[in-house]
RNA sequence: UGCCGAGUGGUGUAACGGUAGCACAGCAGACUCUGGAUCUGUUUGUCAUGGUUCGAAUCCAUGCUCGGCAGCCA
């Protein structure tokens, strides 16, 4: 069960998933011991390739790949191409790399070798579509898009039946595929299923299961001028796909009589597939729809679908998630139908534990203060031995260079210091990691009264090996030395909204209004430690005392080191002084 | 007001007629060369009202609240 994308520390939990229950899996658990569809539970995730995935499809590829999983299947990855309007290339490319990252090390091997593709089936559900007129459960409907609007009622007002519904058979074969030739302008006739215009459930008031688009499509070019909707494409593709349990989110649970209907209708493999819907995720602090999603990548409001800050698997890649937090964060979210609002805590809660077994911890420093140690010799270099994860000593260690000009946070030092700070402030000691216990004797500042250095002496008895190398002080903070670390940018990220539900104002107002204008800190003047000029994005670091940060896949260079902050360390001290203003 | 669905601590969930548990968050403490990690303790909950039952989060009834459905989108 483990592989090369797994960590290797010790106490690593097992597969988040192995033993998921949920009240889906109860139910695949019960199809299973029947085996009334003869063959292996296959599932499938279907996306519209019209934008990027994001964590709530994260979900969904959890869901369904771990059940293939669990239960010995195959999950098969589906575009829902079937309105080319909408759909590109570009997401089509976009959604296989993620879903990819995404399962890559735990259910790689259910994944089906194919991908699927709705379009794919255009001709034989061409074919279905002349069965039922056949039948006479489908017909030619003359309607425009006003007048069925008005003919089929409302949730509270009766439908009434098109005047083209009792056409002749031949008649509607005949314009069926003419139709189909593109003989008609868009929208002058679709196909409607012949169902029940007074059905309670307004999807069963016959609903359009063809319509004419005069668009190049992706994948068929101009093959096709008439392209089947939603309701009738997708029933028949699991069908087609032989899929045994067909997953989708609450929105489609009053498709599911049109979805049973159409299937019971015509001659295909029964059992047919069972259709079950689950709570979708929702996740405080951003937004969810690919249209929204859309709208801030098109304004310009982020740096694109991958922008760290975005919800999307690309966005949570580049910003230095591990797919393995994510699937931990999936199954921990558990599935029911109930839709409420997942915390953000818990998605970073995820990430840190992950990260905790898995990142390397080197220093950095962010906004950098001069410390000059006065009692040490000019000129002298040490390279100090640092542990690379104390929670995996298989890691190893590295040697730092040491000397006596450092930067030291500035954050760190205090003129002033609040009772609760602990760090270091005039006349106050604290050990520099791994380095020993220093003191500080004088800040010196500039005309302008501030702080632009601090001059300190080391305790030379609690350097390692020491006599008082282990004196109890109140902080360790972390260094680098002046001459030898590395410049670097650090691009900070934060919550990308202000409100925990930006689309759900109670006054109405624009999810855009609630853009959180501070949820990107760019630090240009940062310095790491020289182990770090080769930092590629497929390493998770974690900068001590800091955060996790993993170099940027679009602007990090061997000349120009750029990091992206995953996710900040839990910070006591943060959160104290954040309570006391 | 039509149809479908959902209500368990602050949040996400478990308990499938038999002690309301887990995780996150919060709080308190221990430990620590990361104010990290780890460990310990702890506050807070079954939408309401009836009924069935020895026993109800679970079954029944009524009500309340919330969500979805009126694209030739998915």
């Amino acid at each position: 069960m483990t592989n090369a994308n797994e960590p290797t520390a010790a106490g690593a939990p097992a597969d988040p998933h192995s033993g998921a229950t949920d009240f889906i899996r109860d139910i695949v658990a019960a199809d299973a011991q029947t085996g009334k569809w003869g063959r292996p539970i296959t599932t499938r995730f279907p996306p519209e390739p019209n934008g990027y995935l994001h964590i709530g499809h994260a979900k969904s590829i959890c869901l369904n790949f771990g059940i293939a999983r669990q239960f010995g299947g195959v999950c098969n990855l589906r575009m829902d191409d079937t309105n080319p309007a909408k759909e590109e290339v570009e997401y089509v490319e976009s959604i296989i790399q993620d879903v990819r990252w995404l399962i890559d090390g735990w259910a790689d091997s259910v994944l089906a070798p194919q991908v699927y593709y709705a379009s794919d089936y255009f001709e034989k559900l061409y074919q279905y579509a002349i069965e039922l007129i056949r039948m006479g459960r489908a017909y030619v409907c003359d309607l425009t898009a006003e007048q069925l609007i008005e003919y089929r009622g409302a949730p509270d007002r009766p439908g009434k039946p098109s005047p083209y519904r009792d056409r002749g058979v031949e008649e509607n074969l005949n314009l069926f595929a003419r139709m189909r030739a593109g003989e008609f302008p868009d929208g002058a006739r679709t196909l409607r299923a012949k169902i029940d215009i007074g059905s309670p459930n307004i999807h069963m008031r016959d609903p359009a299961i063809y319509r004419i688009r005069r668009v190049d499509h992706h994948r068929t070019g101009s093959q096709w001028t008439i392209y089947p909707m939603y309701d009738y494409a997708h029933c028949l593709s699991d069908s087609i796909e032989g899929i045994t349990h067909s997953i989708c989110t609450l929105e489609f649970e009053v498709h599911r009589p049109l979805y049973e209907w159409i299937l019971a209708q015509l001659q295909v493999p029964q059992p047919p597939p069972r259709q079950i819907e689950f709570a979708r995720l929702n996740l405080g602090y951003t937004v969810m729809s690919k249209r929204k999603l859309l709208q801030l990548v098109d304004e310009g409001l982020v740096g694109g679908w991958d922008d760290p800050r975005m919800p999307t698997v690309a966005g949570l890649r580049r910003r230095g998630v591990p797919p393995a937090a994510i699937r931990t964060f999936c199954a921990r979210i558990g599935v029911t139908k109930y839709e409420g609002l997942t915390d953000i805590a818990l998605l970073e809660h995820s990430i840190r534990e992950d990260l905790n077994r898995r990142a390397r911890r080197v220093m950095a420093v962010l906004r950098p203060l001069k410390m000059v140690l006065v009692n040490y010799p000019e000129g002298q270099v040490e390279e100090i031995e640092a542990v690379n994860n104390p929670e995996d000593p298989s890691a190893g260690t590295r040697r730092v260079p040491f000397s006596r000009e450092l930067f030291i946070e500035r954050d760190d030092f205090m003129e002033h210091p609040p009772k609760d700070f602990y760090r270091l402030a005039p006349g106050r000691e604290v050990r520099l990691r791994y380095a020993g216990v220093i003191r500080c004797e004088e800040a010196v500042k500039n005309a302008a009264g501030e702080v632009v250095e601090l001059r300190c002496t080391m305790d030379p008895g609690s350097r390692a090996g020491g006599p008082t190398s282990h004196r109890k002080v109140k902080a360790t903070m972390h260094w680098v030395s002046a001459a030898h670390a590395l410049p670097a940018e650090v691009r900070l990220y934060d919550r990308l909204f202000t409100v925990p539900e930006p689309d759900a104002d109670p006054q109405g107002r624009d999810f855009k209004t609630f853009l959180n204008p501070h949820s990107l800190e760019l630090l240009t003047d940062c310095r790491v430690e020289p182990s770090l000029a080769g930092a590629s994005p497929e390493t998770y670091y974690q900068f001590e005392r800091l955060g996790y940060f993993c170099a940027d896949s679009r602007d990090c260079q061997p000349g120009k080191l750029v990091f992206n902050r995953t996710v900040t360390l839990r910070d006591s001290w943060a959160k104290a002084a954040a309570k006391a203003m």
